[in-house]
DNA sequence: AATGAATGAGTGTTCATTCAT
DNA sequence: TATGAATGAACACTCATTCAT
């Protein structure tokens, strides 16, 4: 009756919204700069919000970190779902591209993205699904290796992490030669791979932590 | 070599040095397994010593992390020596594999192998120049691309952290493929790169600090 | 009774008297099961109204609990005078019955009871003016000791309190019981007492606190 | 060699030893005067000791809160069993004077006495039996009415848990009026009870909280 | 020299109270 | 007026570092 159709109602689910909103972005900022030992206070005290209004939205710290994640996995999975569409065999490459781009605005997360909580797992798979797609398509055209797996495209981007971790804001943009360089070594080639690729198993291992270490 | 020859005069020495080398194993592997995080107490608990051996040893915890990443940089640098004496091109690659192997054996420390403290800055700049020398010595001999700079070679292992860091124990090898991958990469191609290298710039304030932000 | 007769006249009133009845209960039941350290956010929701309407009724969370007690002394004093009109020498166990069922029916406020707020100790006083009348009567019929004082009344009640807090809702009516042991050992006896009875002025000390520690 | 048998070595033992007595004398201190939810750092204080001191000798606050309760248990069961061993059927209400002088003494744990962690439930069990002997005994030597259970002994100590919760330190020897007139009531008697007693098992669940309410 | 008990500033989290909507 | 989001002081607990033994 009075909630409407019309999005631009519910006074305080506005504000509400837009405390979240800040909240995320200030433990985005936070986080990059200081790492995720950053104290709650400090990224209340940056979003301008109290301790409080922090819990409020998220129970815990690193429910709030995992927020960070659950954006950024979900942002690169609906990329990767966009760049699968093109069906062209260069749909892997823009979406490693795209996901490291990301990975580097987000670079607060990084040291959970791949091994976060249980909540976010299901991202993770979602994310081994479409990279498995976008490699079986860029195999079928011939853009990489046939030897290549699923898993050295998860490890493409780990090793990005790398990067951007170690460059932070001095060069936000190390990664990008780096990628480049990684792809051309991905693609087809006559020089035979010595090591063998990661399993699928260790691959889901690594992502899922043992169940609170307690 | 340097400790001298006389034996029966200074067991303390010995006995300093002994619980020196066990807690720096111990800071390794705790380190490895839990994380920098990992308290003190627990470090000195798995060397066997009291907490206050462990800071008669080093001032600080940081004086213990930069210790291993001294170890590190040392033996890391000793064996871009000794791969430059070959002077057959090929340095490089065995360079970075046995750059890739420790920085896997020492985990523990790779938040602050390329970032780290004043104190181990010096040993950073040494690699530098090995590195620039080693990639001379392999464009020289045509086995990489000859738009490859130095710091090219820094990221490298910078990625590599990123996988192990990654992967840690679950797939402690998962690095060695990557590294092939990336080396195939290197190799000189007709393929242009469009993005930049760092500038030896800031790949130097990469690795040194602000000095305490205090 | 007071309320007055024009029934459209008002409506906030009574929406807020109903609002205000409503908090109690609520408090009543949540302190009840979880104690005094519960929170008001639960009191509001058991009420079913916001945080906000809870302080508009009662500037404080002191105010509510005190508002417990009063509901609880209110009753008491009402029902001592009740059982003195009888004038039998029964009132004061009846009495005894009476408070002890609504200590337990309201046992949420029991820590606040005897030792609340200044505002509640004008009610205090007029139990302990109502007991001392009760047991003046009991002694004059000859139904209890001629040495009890009227302190004597508070403590019984006071050890009710014991019974019913630890037993809480295992076992409500345990202190049926112990008031009927109890009841007995007030009887006439040869038995001579070694132990002081309170002087009126602890007995007022115990319930007053002193003016906010802060 | 060095540890020896004298009683009077151990450096640090001795101290931790009196600092760990320093704390319990403390928390009793402070927990009589303010309650359970006094602060830890005021306990550390009143100890004369820093927080980490008291976090050393116990875990958390509930470890030191149950040191209390194990305290004030123990010498109260072990005192029972001094009492049982007279076998002249005074046993009991000796006993239940030495129990109520301890509840006195250790007043500020009564909240969590008869209703504490798993912990301490074990020295409760050891109590109800004690206390069913010395009713016994009681019994078998005509002091006490036969129809007394030993859940009404544990009920006589819950009562007077009241009286000295509400009596605290303006009168710290108000229990004993109330005990001398409840053991009165306690004696042989023509007086029908028409309240039942306890059940054995109600009264074990008194004492067993839920596990943890979470 | 070695030990580990002691320290206390700092952290994540809660909750009575206020206030914008 | 009613709501519940916002607030921040206060709490339990941790851990790098110091120091008495």
């Amino acid at each position: 009756m009075s909630t409407g159709a019309t999005p631009t109602e519910r006074p305080l689910r506005r504000d509400a919204a837009r405390n979240r909103e800040l909240l995320v972005e200030a433990a985005a900022t936070v986080f990059a700069e200081q790492g995720l030992d950053a104290g709650v206070d400090e990224v209340a005290r940056v979003a301008g919000v109290g301790v409080g209004t922090l819990y409020r939205r998220f129970p815990t710290k690193d429910a709030l970190i995992d927020a960070l994640v659950q954006d950024l996995l979900t942002s690169v999975v609906a990329a990767g779902r966009e760049a699968l569409a093109r069906a062209d065999g260069t749909g892997l490459e823009s979406f490693l591209a795209y996901a490291a781009e990301h990975q580097a605005r987000r670079r607060g997360c990084l040291p959970r993205l791949w091994a976060g909580d249980e909540v976010t797992e299901g991202l993770r798979r979602e994310f081994r699904v479409v990279a498995a797609e976008l490699l079986a398509d860029a195999q079928a055209h011939g853009r990489v290796r046939g030897d290549l797996t699923s898993q050295d495209v998860s490890v493409v981007l780990w090793s990005i992490r790398g990067v951007i971790e170690t460059t932070k804001d001095v060069a936000p943009d190390a990664w990008r030669r780096h990628l480049e360089l990684l792809v051309i070594g991905l693609r087809p080639s006559d020089v035979r791979l010595s090591s063998p690729s990661l399993t699928a198993d260790q691959a889901q291992r690594v992502t899922t932590p043992a169940p609170r270490p307690r």
